[in-house]
DNA sequence: CATGAATGAGCATTCATTCAT
DNA sequence: CATGAATGAATGCTCATTCAT
């Protein structure tokens, strides 16, 4: 299903993601795609078929590189609160990484139309069902707070992370990685109740 | 043919706030608002500059309704844990009530262009601030962890919230605001470290 | 059929002609005219019928200025080339004077189509006529060249002025107007052959 | 449907022209220019940036063509009285072949706003500086009226033979090109003070 | 006499899409 | 594989006109 093709590909996809993370997709119109792809426009078409197409295929693009950054994350965690602050630090530094994907995710994830809504559920139940089982792994062996919602508690705290990342990237981009995750690693365990 | 006067900047507000709300800025047409407002397109450039301004004005509209709510909440309050309770009740209830609202502050928030930007951010803060000085309160009064960033914590926890919200409205429909208020709530608390 | 009502329809006289000699007719809007003239917008549809009609109503006015203007000074001339001088003296001060309305004038007089054409028309013919009396006189008593057209010949001569006035006012307003009136008298006596 | 490249601009050049020569560049709309020219609206905004910029460069191309007609009408001329005779000639005959261009201009020359006032002037200066040229060497050598001054004697020659030639076509149009060139070269000589 | 909120047909412009090369 | 000129439906916006006050 993942198209490859030197790297035309790539670039569409690299000038999507900045520019539909910055403007948003409908603001975001094929010319300035390909401008800054530095390809024709008709490229668009032969690759894809369409604008929506395309965002479909970037967006399964971004789930995988997402995937993997997380499952080599738990790995070797000792335990659910480890295994939780690792995943607190994957999640800040995948969202500082790919700032723009991340703004985009956000922005459309509410939505209840559009052509790739589905890819986008897809994104967040891979998203949070990482979270929910690591918290309920927590509630079993109660290291967290019994009476928890393993699946509401992780789409909570997976809200928590990424707009303590934006915030801190658009509006206070002068802390570092360090600061932020020191901070945010206390409130979510306190969220979820681990002993501290 | 309609010549009520008075209430048609209402009608457009929240014909405005439910379509961008739903389908986003960009993608809701001018044609749709004026036709869910029933009235006619020039009505919108008699009283705005554009689209654009509309929004603008139907932000500072949306900003005042919420300042509103907010500081009617915490009046009374006993202590801080009282007051962060209260807030994260009013602002379940505002997004419940005033869902289109949020979901159209959401998916723009972290927008870096846009001509009521400006307008967002002044919403935003009004928002955090008033978390951050209940939080700060705490902070002081020991009755939250000592060495909390106030601000930090305080666009956390916003974000906890609107994203829970948000997730329970779209995704979970068939909780009950209490049962999602309850959950919440300990959750805020304990990300606060407010003694349980 | 001149309108007269205090000075609201002086002041909407005095505005369109400003607007339309700087921007042309199609170019002025309605909103403009009357934000102008310090007067509401239906003011002009309680006193015209229309914007055309306005326009119509104005030429009319500007037509009897001018025949006004241009009666007074014939008389008295001493032989067609002083009648000629007083005429080059005549049009050049009225230009200067009524430069919008004379360049509402030249930009709309080669129109074909139209609503207020006919207007144009009879203003053209009553600049001409004069001028063709003069040059007609003129010729029959051999102060000017024989076989002349006097039609043509008066409507070269009233393009001559006309231009060159507004050449002067529009590329070259730091001369005066005796300056260009003496230049432009030697041209008109010359081009019609009179003796010199 | 049309597919025929190359000639894609010449269309909408010669519909553009008939359009505004008679009907004024407000009072013409993109619709109508595209009809004329048989192509798509969208084919104008993707060669121009607008309908000005449409015109402006239309201008530009009706620039390069008439600076052709006139370099190649005086040359082998002999003498002043000659050349300018000759440019009578080149004027008459370029303003009846491109009557709608010629009014166009006309139109627009004396307006001090508009996106393409730059491309005008510089028309108007290039049409005024040949005859300017002529006229100065005749004021040399003897052959024209000593204390002319070239320049503004320039202007008014132009705007002559311009308004004869436009109060030919439009109003006169039963007379011949012979004619009309006949008795205008007698007044143009006369204006300039041609020993006769 | 005069107002100005409201109208809606008409306009310039945008932009996803097509297709001959 | 890739191009870019051309398309035309859709969109934001304008503006002359109406009408209740």
């Amino acid at each position: 299903m993942t198209r490859r093709s030197g790297d035309t590909l790539d670039r569409l996809y690299a000038a999507a993601i900045e520019l539909i993370g910055e403007h948003g997709y409908s603001a975001t119109t094929v010319d300035e795609i390909v401008a800054r792809a530095g390809v024709a426009k008709g490229t668009v078409y032969y690759h894809f078929k369409g604008k929506a197409d395309l965002v479909s295929a970037l967006l399964e693009d971004g789930l995988q590189r997402l995937a993997a950054s997380f499952s080599a994350e738990i790995e070797g965690a000792q335990g659910p609160a480890e295994a939780l602050r690792a995943l607190v630090h994957a999640e800040l530094l995948y969202i500082q990484r790919d700032q723009a994907f991340s703004k985009l995710v956000m922005s459309q994830m509410w939505r209840v139309d559009g052509d790739w809504q589905q890819d986008l559920r897809l994104l967040r139940e891979q998203y949070v069902s990482v979270f929910a089982g690591v918290i309920a792994e927590g509630i079993e062996s109660g290291a967290f707070r019994a009476g928890l919602d393993a699946q509401a508690a992780a789409s909570t705290v997976f809200g928590m992370i990424a707009t303590a990342a934006l915030d801190w990237l658009v509006f206070r981009p002068e802390q570092t990685l360090d600061e932020v995750e020191a901070a945010l690693t206390g409130m979510v365990l306190g969220a979820v109740g681990a002993a501290g």
